[in-house]
DNA sequence: GATCAACTCAAACGGACGTTTGTATGAACC
DNA sequence: GGTTCATACAAACGTCCGTTTGAGTTGATC
């Protein structure tokens, strides 16, 4: 509507140039840096653009943020539920088992490590420091309906754990794909420790050891 | 040294109140809204001292998180070999099982969430946000060695893993620690999911949980 | 009681920040 | 061909930042 607007106006593409420039740079700052590290004139001076382009195009830093977020974090959401719709229709009659259903909300995210590998710390970012409240409402926004979706379909592979139960381990399980996502760079410069396999490859590791986990009986609450 | 001749001079505690207002300030407050967010202004006056005297008894705002980190970080990752050491004395001729190793790295930090319940926050962000150079090396002398001898007790538990596959587990297991430490504050506020058990009884489950992702076989590389 | 170091405090420093303003530009429309 | 309107740009706005200054206060030491 407004973008489609304005480029029937202008050389149809100037003025999407600039948001698009605008928003690649501000995701690999505010991924590389943080929100407030990153500010607005290393952005503009990233992107190439006019200070004040990001203000007009955007209304605030913070919104610039969210639309990061919606280009972003949007589409691989989609992706997950795409994903993990698609096994549950393989799987005729009976339950899924709980490797493609991690595997289904793994890959998306692995699969654009390719085209921006700066994108895990925004991930991480956006899961665990959520201070200002525009940030929580947007995490929420974001993710409630796949997490939601997700925590149904491992419920029918794994009938032998409680609600509880299987959201603290969905959390672990959560926590160990923020750092793998989150370990290469975070060891980058740091000396004497084994080198990390291929995405793809810490995946499949992954899911291995998660389906573990998530297999083992449930452990009878203490006292 | 410093303080030891400082309090011989003055009150004997005026001076070494005023530090540790500015550091249990400056603690909660980096946890809260990180070191960007935490100005020095809102740390003085949290602690109810006079804006210089930070300037003046730490050097400077960097110089204050290296030392919110000292004091914190060094005693439980003191405790972390202590605990560890003793338990591998208490298993004479045989090597220990994993699940005593995970709880005496865990154990310690579960510890202070009574005292320091914004720790966990403090932690996240040492272990994903060490945007600076200053603060790759503060992670990196602070854990580095607790790690190395962690590492070491894990691969005499776990035979089947070669060195990079523990260290890969290794890394899933400290995501889901520091997701579970996390979790808690991440999720206040939002509706709808499942009350967290105390930290004692999600320590357990942890345990639980990611000895059987530790135990399980180790998959053979793609192709 | 003078000396001196440790400490507190109010005020100011220069700089970076996010945002706004006002003007210029240039293609699209009448 | 003049008007319109989305966009670009340079410059400035007020605010907050981390840090420094310099004068004051305090209490132990001789």
């Amino acid at each position: 509507m407004n973008p489609a607007a304005a480029a029937s106006r202008r050389t149809a593409s100037a003025a999407l140039q600039t948001k698009d420039r605008i928003l690649d740079a501000a995701e690999k700052l505010f991924s590389l840096y943080g929100f407030d590290a990153a500010s607005v004139r290393m952005i503009a001076a990233a992107a190439k653009v006019n200070l004040a382009a990001i203000n007009y195009h955007f209304q605030s830093k913070e919104a610039l943020l969210l639309a990061v977020y919606e280009r972003r974090v949007a589409p691989i959401n989609a992706r997950r539920v795409e994903l993990l719709r698609s096994y549950l229709k393989g799987s005729v009659g009976r339950p899924l088992k709980s490797e493609p259903i991690l595997e289904a909300f793994l890959r998306p995210a692995i699969e654009i490590l390719d085209e921006a590998p700066h994108i895990p710390m925004l991930m991480v970012r956006t899961v665990y420091l959520q201070d200002r409240e525009t940030f929580r409402e947007i995490f929420d926004a974001l993710f409630r309906p796949v997490s939601l979706e997700f925590f149904e379909a491992l419920r029918l592979a794994l009938p032998h754990l409680s609600g509880p139960q299987l959201f603290l381990r969905m959390q672990f399980f959560l926590g160990s794909f923020l750092q793998m996502m989150a370990a290469r760079r975070a060891m980058e410069g740091l000396q004497g420790f084994p080198e990390l396999p291929a995405p793809e490859e810490m995946m499949r590791q992954l899911i291995h050891y998660t389906a573990a986990g998530l297999r083992v009986r449930a452990l009878e609450s203490s006292k």
